[in-house]
DNA sequence: ATTAATCTGTAACCTATGTTACAGAAATAT
DNA sequence: ATATTTCTGTAACATAGGTTACAGATTAAT
């Protein structure tokens, strides 16, 4: 697949035609950057000068304090601007770590091409401005997950999420409780705590990765 | 002092002329609301349908869980923009209650009136970008603050911070005790027994407002 | 199919923060 | 200057989550 197709995909060209997405790559400078898995693509505080774009993979975002202690903020996958919000405002550092979960693809264009990209069509700076309010959404989100409800609230708003896109009562994990515990910025046996707490209330249910969910009502009382 | 010059003081106008900001709101529709201390200016959830701006006095936007915790997010005053990263991408709902510390003053304008001003010059989109990544760096250190560090960091970081602003090792508190538990996320005896514990190894002296910190080394352990 | 690596459940114990309560101090209003 | 309100320090107790450890289960690698 090539760059074009796959930045296709990308909201950034939202309303642009691939054969659109080609030209205006022809026009700027841009380097392509590939890492394997646990490659550390950026650190926390490293100066922002330009764009990253993810192309393929899955990577990381997270944040660890001088204790070790873990809070990994997002996956991305597909092609995604990673931390666009920083390259423009006053603190341009990477706010996480950024690592990849897996073989991944990048390209990387300076601020000065960046800028020159935008000015290219208005709609462009649209598209960013669109990316950038996500993310505001996204770490308000954050903010509300992470610091205003205890660790059952945290597993219900998730399982709750999730049920959601699900038929019946059961929501697959995406991954292991060790890695959830770190979205969850606890420790994992606290999870595994938790999750047996529930199990024993009759309110979940857990097979390996498969989760049903036997009592709604009292799993959506930990979020209201 | 009239409206275009509140305005001038507004980093979404950087760059303009008081005049020329004149002549910008002269073209668009907009209309004046006045707040009272306490009265509430959005709840969380409420729709963004459009921008308020804030002219005058100061307002506060914090986060309530449905056990009454509450979290502080920041206090505006001043010129600012209220939710400005919320008009914008998808999820156009305020993501915290917005209340007036004070009396204060806003404009509102539809996102109609705000496309079409935005339209009129590209310097306000780029304003208008600085101002949103400026939010999302803002809440990316927030989740850093909040989510990854205990109290007696949170309580490090914030005296640390702010003594780079003032000569010798005194920091005057803001606000009392009460209000900076909520902006800590925690409740006010536990912070109050926190700062005891500081007074009591010698790292903190407090009389009323006035913070001294006796051994700075020591406050940056909490922190790294 | 076997071995090795990783993940999960659980337990005992520790620590940080929450809860409630109250008295004295400080700030504000009259 | 006094009364009223708000703020602070403190204490006893409760609870959530962290720490460490280990065994059994699951998954991946050979």
């Amino acid at each position: 697949m090539s760059i074009c197709e796959k930045l296709s995909t990308c909201g950034l060209f939202n309303g642009f035609s691939q054969t659109a997405i080609c030209d205006l790559l022809e026009s700027i400078a841009y380097k392509k950057t590939v890492y394997e898995k646990n490659d550390i693509i950026a650190m926390d505080g490293d100066p922002v000068t330009g764009l990253y774009i993810l192309l393929s993979g899955s990577v990381r975002g997270e944040m660890t304090n001088y204790l070790g202690k873990v809070v990994k903020i997002e996956d991305l996958e597909g092609c995604k601007l990673l931390a666009p919000a920083f390259i423009f405002g006053q603190d341009n550092y990477f706010p996480v770590d950024i690592i990849a979960n897996e073989h991944a693809e990048c390209i990387y264009l300076t601020k000065g091409s960046l800028l020159k990209l935008l000015e290219k069509d208005p709609l462009l700076g649209l598209n960013f401005k669109d990316i950038i309010s996500a993310k505001t959404q996204f770490l308000s989100n954050k903010i509300k997950f992470l610091a205003l409800q205890p660790l059952k609230g945290k597993i219900a708003s998730y399982i709750l999420k999730r049920l959601r896109h699900m038929p019946d009562n059961n929501v697959i994990l995406p991954y292991s409780q060790e890695k959830l515990s770190d979205l969850f910025g606890v420790t994992r046996p606290a999870l595994a705590r938790a999750f047996g707490e529930l199990v024993n209330q009759d309110i979940l249910e857990i097979k390996g990765k498969k989760i049903s969910v036997l009592n709604v009502d009292a799993l959506r009382k930990f979020v209201q």
